[in-house]
DNA sequence: GTAAATCTTGACACCGGTGTCAGGTTCAAG
DNA sequence: CTTGAACCTGACACCGGTGTCAAGATTTAC
């Protein structure tokens, strides 16, 4: 598939995805013309990216993960270098305090949003669009 | 106490303290020589503070929560605007998608570390300084 | 063969919390 | 007093992924 088919698939930019690309994050062979070719594979890859840049790694770390990782492109899957390991023992560590933290936050904001519905509830008018518990929450671990 | 101190017991540097405090989102009064004076509630308001930026929220945003509190600075805590409850619902929603997200990402990184332990740990040489499965993770929900 | 859609590279700018430096004032202890 | 630590305001810069525009080449369909 080409880049417009793959950033509609994965809803990220073209912009983002020649970006990754430059920073060696995802490959793509290229058509006579030069244009960009991308195999199924390069879908899930695109969303893995993202959810390791939303995670705060940085595009060189991300670098060296994507290799080490399995059934990620068909790539022999090579081992992390105990230095590796290292650094990414830290970021996981770094990862589970930021889970913590943002589970805190999001108890803040329900906290809020209930003690808003409370009052907008009661007085009987059926105004309360957005009120309710509907405290969804993805399961952890 | 004084900008100093309140620096050191939340880790927080003073330029951002008094960023925070341009931005609306913490007070102080001041001495007779212009010296900021911080009570004992400024170090619980500025560790949210941190834990909402922490979770993406902007400045803006987070002055529009602060009033909305219980007992973040004796103030009657204020009620939130339907309007601001929407925003919101929408906020803890995108939190708890990031959540997601991590815990994800967490567990691609502990993919990794794992099988690059497997590896060291296995021709027993004790230099498995990092290795083991360590996986602490918070609670969630 | 031609037009419209899609793609190419390159460059400039943004966001927004934070680091840092400069030049000056205030505080507290000797 | 005087001196050193702590604080003040203001300004410049960064980071790094992303938006966006420009000028041109390629693809695809008619």
């Amino acid at each position: 598939m080409r880049i417009g088919e793959l950033a509609k698939r994965t809803a990220v930019s073209e912009r983002s995805l020649r970006y990754y690309e430059k920073q060696g994050l995802l490959v793509s062979t290229r058509t006579t013309g030069g244009h960009r070719d991308y195999n199924e594979r390069a879908v899930d890859r695109v969303v893995l990216i993202q959810e390791l840049f939303a995670a705060g790694l940085h595009s060189k770390k991300i670098g060296q993960i994507l290799p080490c990782m399995r059934d990620t492109d068909g790539a022999p899957s090579e081992i992390a270098t105990p230095r590796l390991v290292g650094e990414l023992v830290t970021e996981r560590d770094r990862i589970n305090g930021l889970i913590a933290d943002l589970i805190r936050s999001r108890d803040v904001l329900n906290d809020v949003i209930d003690r808003a519905a409370v009052v907008i509830e009661i007085p009987d008018s059926p105004l309360a669009v957005t009120a309710g518990s509907h405290h969804s929450a993805p399961a952890a671990t």
